[in-house]
DNA sequence: TCTCCTCGCACTTTTGAAAGGA
DNA sequence: ATCCTTTCAAAAGTGCGAGGAG
């Protein structure tokens, strides 16, 4: 088995290793080292495999780490949906996300490499219903899944790379199937969650963690359903989803035309059964049914030639055909009637030429990040599809309307609705959105938006000076930067009194702060936080992680190539890696508890996104980063919803973090502390006392990269899991199958 | 009875192989 | 023989609706 410590700069101490068995498997001899795309910048980068664990005084470059920047790039689109309140369809099989990720990075050094992952965490701690046409939080969230992310398939590459391109997870795929083995992300349906986007630098293909970045775009936020629930939402997704092009009302399957199909199969199957119940004897009734099925048959036809009309050929032949021979006028009255079904799409097909150029358009707008094409007409929810039209979303948007927001302050609220998103106007300022018309509020001064230009989506977009208020991209917090201080001091207050009205939804937000400490919980609420509130309780377990290259790209699953060995990481751009001779070795075992911890006072930064760069912050790992981020008024649990702010938190301060860790191929990222917790901001308003956890108190879960062992994939190394730390007995079974598969 | 989930359907786009021509 | 373009079919991604389970 070959696995690899991802993140070794974050060792928290004894950690629960050798829980991944997976089947070993050779390094394809033939595996480039790199796209071509990262060629030179890998060719200048000396492999080190098995590299001595990293040095804290190696750090990156800090002027970099400090301007990553991550945009959102179908930020409209997005916000579209948010203001509907988005859904995510889930399936057994896996389904895809859309509106998809659509990202771009900025900031990051060029000749250095990174990885990129997604992961997607629970928003809060309840379970939604769909009532009155808005969501209700009806009860608490179920037992969390064990968490898995996504790595991008180009991972790692270079800053340059990703700079280069539109990072695109579209591969990432939903389900809410428990013993899922594909890899793909495991949901509860009817819950509420936050996709958070990591960018972690990966020095060389085996030393990762010299620096994380971790970006929140509360917009993303959804809630999973197996079937849609809001009409508006599907007309949506009918409208900007070109594989639901055939549903939309000029297409082939719209509900007319699935209406039309309906009728005439049952006015077929009727007159079928009327004429198979007549005495075929009889040939006056044969006769008499005969005219009846012919007029049956003709009506089911498409109509007729005006009889006004002096020639009508087909009248002739229809009398021909139908009445002389029943059987046949059966065969033919179905005939006919599928005739005139597919004459109509036909017909329909024809017509909706133009309005499919139309549509089209608009979905080639979405496909290559025109945002202008989505945004629109929000403020209020489009009762209709045609309401969506290509025009710019107006600033004022907002408002959402017919989904009433639950009061996250107010736990004891049984039923608390989410309403949509509110995207205050915080555009206005940055020169880059051209929808920008509003003028921001004072805490919307301080956001920053990361919708980009609708143009040049396929290019790089500028950058915008972090320093800039305006600008739409979202900054990450340096690594410097005090855990305690706030990314943007000039966001004065945060909505953060948990008002269930006030929603700075479109900014990004900030990542909670992460202890830099040790993550024993005593140890972080003694620390001195600077913001205000008590760290939220820890009450929401964390859930086992899980990295998996579930829909790799399928060119990075033809540079991997299975082989009887170790596994090793294939990603595509890792070769060498396999030749590491310590990849074997086994992993001891951790003993190391993780706990909830209670979360930093999160300082609000309304701006938008919620970039944390750490260099490995041990984020509360015990926080849940079920923590509701984005949407603190969502958040029915008040404990958890009240504050928006999250201050910066400096990983790389704390010891734990930095201490070097082994560099072990075998070793799969083991820290739970990867990713932050998500929602700090509830500190704000957090009561004294804790609120019930609804989810329970997991202890800890490290991540750990490992390789799915499943046969039928060829990227190995697929998966990276926090585990828990004393395992986690799911109902259906545990969590891994020590055997050949990752499987709960 | 209600809610939620699963499955099959029809439709679409995407993708890759095959064919043809320069 | 190589490269490019076009064509075609298979695969995969959609929402819908019926039906089943709890």
């Amino acid at each position: 088995m070959l696995s690899m410590e991802m993140y070794p700069s974050l060792n928290l101490g004894p950690q629960r290793i050798g829980d991944c068995f997976y089947r070993e498997r050779e390094p394809p001899a033939h595996m480039p080292l790199f796209p071509p795309a990262c060629d030179v910048a890998a060719k200048s980068l000396q492999p080190r495999m098995l590299a001595p664990p990293p040095v804290p005084s190696e750090p990156a470059p800090k002027t970099q780490k400090d301007e990553v920047k991550m945009e959102l790039e179908n930020a409209s689109l997005w916000k579209q949906f948010s203001s509907v309140g988005t859904e995510m369809i889930i399936t057994k099989k896996g389904r895809r996300m859309f509106p998809g990720l659509r990202l771009k990075l900025s900031g990051l050094n060029p000749s250095l490499r990174y990885i990129l992952l997604l992961d997607i965490i629970p928003a809060d701690n309840s379970r939604y219903r769909f009532q009155g046409g808005s969501w209700q939080a009806v009860g608490g969230a179920e037992a969390r899944l064990p968490d898995r992310v996504f790595i991008h398939p180009d991972s790692p590459a270079t800053g340059a790379h990703w700079q280069s391109r539109t990072i695109s997870f579209h591969y990432a795929k939903l389900t809410n199937n428990t013993l899922d083995s594909q890899g793909h992300i495991i949901l509860h349906s009817l819950h509420r969650y936050q996709p958070r986007i990591h960018v972690i630098e990966a020095r060389d293909v085996l030393r990762w963690g010299g620096g994380q970045h971790s970006f929140v775009f509360p917009e993303t936020q959804f809630i999973t359903v197996t079937a849609y629930q809001n009409s508006k939402i599907t007309e949506l997704k009918i409208n900007s989803n070109p594989f639901a092009k055939g549903f939309r009302e000029d297409g082939m399957n719209s509900k007319k035309q699935r209406d039309a199909r309906q009728k005439r199969k049952i006015a077929v199957l009727t007159e079928t059964l009327d004429i198979v119940n007549c005495d075929p004897c009889d040939s006056t009734e044969i006769l008499s049914h005969s005219t009846d099925l012919q007029a049956l048959a003709l009506a089911s036809l498409p109509p007729l030639p005006d009889p006004s009309c002096e020639f009508r050929p087909d009248e002739a032949s229809y009398e021909d055909t139908l009445i002389p021979d029943q059987p046949l006028d059966l065969g033919q009255a179905f005939m006919a009637s599928q005739m005139s079904d597919i004459s109509i799409s036909m017909a329909n097909g024809m017509q909706d030429t133009p309005g499919n150029e139309v549509a089209n358009g608009m979905i080639e707008r979405t496909n290559t990040m025109g945002e202008p094409a989505y945004t629109c007409t929000f403020p209020a929810a489009q009762t209709n599809s045609s309401s969506f039209s290509s025009a710019p979303l107006p600033q004022s948007s907002s408002s959402f309307s017919s989904l009433s927001i639950p009061d996250s302050s107010d736990t004891s609220d049984p039923q608390p609705s989410i309403p949509p998103i509110d995207y205050p106007p915080i555009f206005s300022s940055s020169p880059t959105l051209s929808s920008s018309s509003t003028t921001p509020s004072l805490q919307q001064t301080s956001f920053t938006f990361p919708t980009p230009p609708p143009s040049n989506t396929s290019s790089p977009q500028p950058l915008l000076s972090s320093s800039s208020p305006s600008s739409n991209t979202f900054h990450t917090i340096p690594e410097t930067i005090s855990p305690h201080a706030p990314a943007d001091t000039s966001f004065t207050a945060t909505p953060s009194t948990c008002q269930p009205g006030l929603i700075q939804s479109s900014a990004a937000f900030i990542y909670p702060n992460i202890l830099p400490t040790n993550p024993d919980p005593a140890s972080l609420t003694a620390l001195p936080l600077p913001i205000q509130n008590p760290p939220p309780p820890s009450t929401l377990p964390c859930a086992p992680t899980s990295f998996a290259f579930p829909s790799v790209h399928p060119h990075m699953q033809n540079l991997v190539s299975p082989s009887s060995g170790h596994s090793a990481l294939h990603l595509p751009n890792l070769s060498h890696q396999a030749q590491a001779p310590s990849l074997s070795a086994p992993f001891p075992s951790s003993t190391f508890t993780h706990r909830s911890s209670s979360l930093p006072p999160p300082s609000f930064q309304p701006s938008s996104c919620l970039g944390v760069s750490s260099t490995f912050q041990q984020t509360v790992s015990s926080t849940p980063s079920l923590r509701p981020a984005a949407h603190p008024q969502s958040f029915p649990n008040a404990s958890t919803s009240s504050s928006t702010s999250y201050p910066p938190v400096e990983m790389g301060a704390v010891a734990q973090f930095n201490p070097p860790a082994p560099y072990r191929p075998e070793m799969v990222l083991h820290h739970q502390s990867l990713l932050p917790q998500l929602d700090p901001s509830l500190q704000s308003c957090i009561p004294s006392t804790p609120p019930t956890a609804l989810y329970p108190a997991f202890p800890s879960y490290p991540l750990r990269l490992c390789q799915d062992p499943h046969p039928s994939l060829s990227i190995p190394f697929r998966h990276l899991y926090r585990q828990h730390q004393h395992g986690h007995h799911h109902p259906q079974g545990s969590y891994l199958d020590m055997s050949t598969r990752a499987v709960f």
